[in-house]
DNA sequence: TTGAAAGCGATACCAA
DNA sequence: TTGGTATCGCTTTCAA
């Protein structure tokens, strides 16, 4: 037992005497528990190739246990230079569209043992950029932006500056949606999945729709507009008007109660640029008591859990979100990453049950 | 200007050649390129009191501008003895009830400029100890674990050993109830709220309720049905069946479709544990060609979001969940935090119409 | 195989 | 105020 060194004083102790609390026990408090030094402890406990005898390595994992020792992942993070960490940035975490990528996300790093650090943007350009520009103090070996992007923002340029300059160092950057931005992209083909979904409504035998969207600008609204038009004018028929909110429940629910003050008639299709607003307009179109389906139909885009559960079912576009999130993580992680788009899928529903019945 | 030093090899220039690909700039490097010490390189940058001349200041800010310098975080966290970080443990992260608490725990980190660290237990007794042994490594300031526990599973000592070890080192652990387990708790005081659901839903005229719960042994579920019980008995009501399953949705439809197989009277009611396992419910009550509501009454806990999009609205509890996660939060770094239980309220609405009208 | 010692990127004490 | 330097906890060469 090659102790012996009983009045030299461990440097943890010396820290306890001056914080007068008890730290977290160090490589150094096992090794000298273990009469091994530093350089054994460490190959035990965390290096990677095993080149320890039986014995000493017995005693090491031993005396861990016995002082309940975790290794300090920031001391070796920057011992090795990189650290274990994948940021994940989204616009809001209660969102269930966020919530299932984000799902995804964590399940990726969980199998590859890192840890997922997340972070809210709230939807404000100045306060993403912070956010990424904070993140990358952490050195993570990947940031994923799962925050919409806008076309051409300049507020927006100061978050694309931080992505690359996070990129320049060695990070690796993922974002939703070409978007111009830095480094990897992993497609939903919002265009192809709304064109689908125009289509379909139009074959339904809807003509008229009104459309409720986000900003003018707002990529993944753009998209699944533009989408939605050509779809559904191919098949006959017309998007008369476009309203324009955010993403939130609410906005489909306010921007929904100001078309109807205007004047929707029945057989019009409502098309909510994702099911959270789709959801909200369903809710004002109820206040007005008109009645989803048959008087005014709704369909939406994204397919979250909830959309099954109102009545009328909604018509939506399945998005994998869950699995796009996953994706997202691969791409922080494999070398040679490549994703064709994830299939989208229309889903047709109560909610939308056709116009010639 | 003091420079002259171009002779020798910064460290990160040797570190270049090494990985032969660009490292994120250093402290070291925003010294030299501003001509000053280490030491007055971190005071201006990342030292807490001013005592820099101007000039100097200056000069430094300068220098990191055009670097693009970003302070290595592990670096300061294994210098200062602690990490920004705060970890949460939820259950599942699509979840509503545990997005909504996240989203809570995320505003108040980022009002201290801490970063959230995230994982998925999964509910895994046995993974939830494994992940709170990580997240030990990470030497956090704070671990909130928000995912439910259960009265005296075995498997579950692991978790709280765990965590009795990482509050022994002066980490914050915060839990939801009290759970017998270490540090501060945030109260949601299940038992009353459910109690006061009971008894309203007895002088709404209902006596018999069919109640929809987790397994036997998971607190929320346990307070939430013996509140349930003493509030609708003492209304002169009674629980003639408890089903138990978990608290996801498909659960609360299976044990509901199991329910109805077994035969459900008109004018049962039927209490889901949590809003999701009530959705859950009412979509099979749906499918069986049941009417929520009028035939078969429905109420859940937790008034998440979708509790007022479903037909008929959802009648419940409403928890604060974003409160909640705050007020973890602030248990988590406010040295004397106290919170007395959030207030409860319950919220009746179309899906429990009354029996007597 | 093992251990001594030189980093890693930063903080903070201490003397100037 | 400033700069030199010990230190944080760990990894990883390099000799032995």
């Amino acid at each position: 037992m090659l102790r012996g060194m009983e009045l030299q004083e461990s440097p943890s102790r010396t820290r306890q005497a001056r914080h007068a609390r008890a730290a977290a026990p160090t490589l150094h408090d096992v090794a000298r528990e273990a009469g091994v030094s530093l350089a054994t402890a460490s190959r035990v406990l965390n290096g990677s190739e095993r080149k320890v005898a039986e014995s000493y390595r017995e005693r090491v994992e031993q005396a861990a246990a016995s002082l309940g020792y975790t290794a300090n992942v920031s001391a070796q993070a920057t011992a090795r230079g990189t650290s274990p960490v994948i940021a994940l940035l989204v616009a809001d975490i209660a969102d269930p569209y966020f919530g299932l990528i984000a799902s995804g996300v964590a399940r990726g790093a969980d199998e590859q043992g890192l840890v997922v650090t997340i972070a809210i943007t709230e939807r404000d350009p100045a306060r993403e950029a912070r956010i990424v520009r904070a993140l990358r103090g952490q050195r993570p070996q990947g940031l994923i932006l799962a925050a919409s992007r806008t076309q051409e923002d300049p507020a927006d340029s100061a978050t694309v500056a931080e992505l690359t300059e996070f990129a320049r160092f060695g990070g690796r950057v993922v974002t939703f949606g070409e978007g111009g931005a830095e480094g990897r992209h992993v497609e939903i083909d919002n265009r192809a999945g709304a064109e689908a979904l125009g289509r379909s409504m139009a074959e339904l035998g809807y003509r008229s729709a009104v459309a409720i969207a986000a900003a003018e600008g707002v990529r993944t609204s753009d998209d699944r507009l533009a989408g939605f038009r050509a779809g559904f004018e191919a098949g006959g028929g017309a998007v008369h008007r476009v309203l324009r909110g955010d993403f939130r429940k609410e906005s489909g629910a306010a921007l929904m109660t100001q078309a109807l003050a205007e004047g929707v008639e029945p057989g019009t299709l409502v098309f909510g640029l994702s099911d959270v607003v789709a959801i909200g307009a369903m809710s004002a179109l109820r206040d007005a008591g008109r009645a989803v389906g048959a008087d005014v139909a709704v369909c939406g885009f994204d397919d979250v859990p909830s959309s099954v559960d109102v009545t009328p079912a909604l018509t939506t576009v399945r998005v994998p979100l869950s699995e796009v999130g996953y994706q997202a993580f691969r791409a922080t992680v494999d070398a040679d990453w490549e994703q064709p788009p994830l299939p989208l899928e229309v889903v047709v529903r109560d909610s939308t049950p056709g116009l010639r019945r």
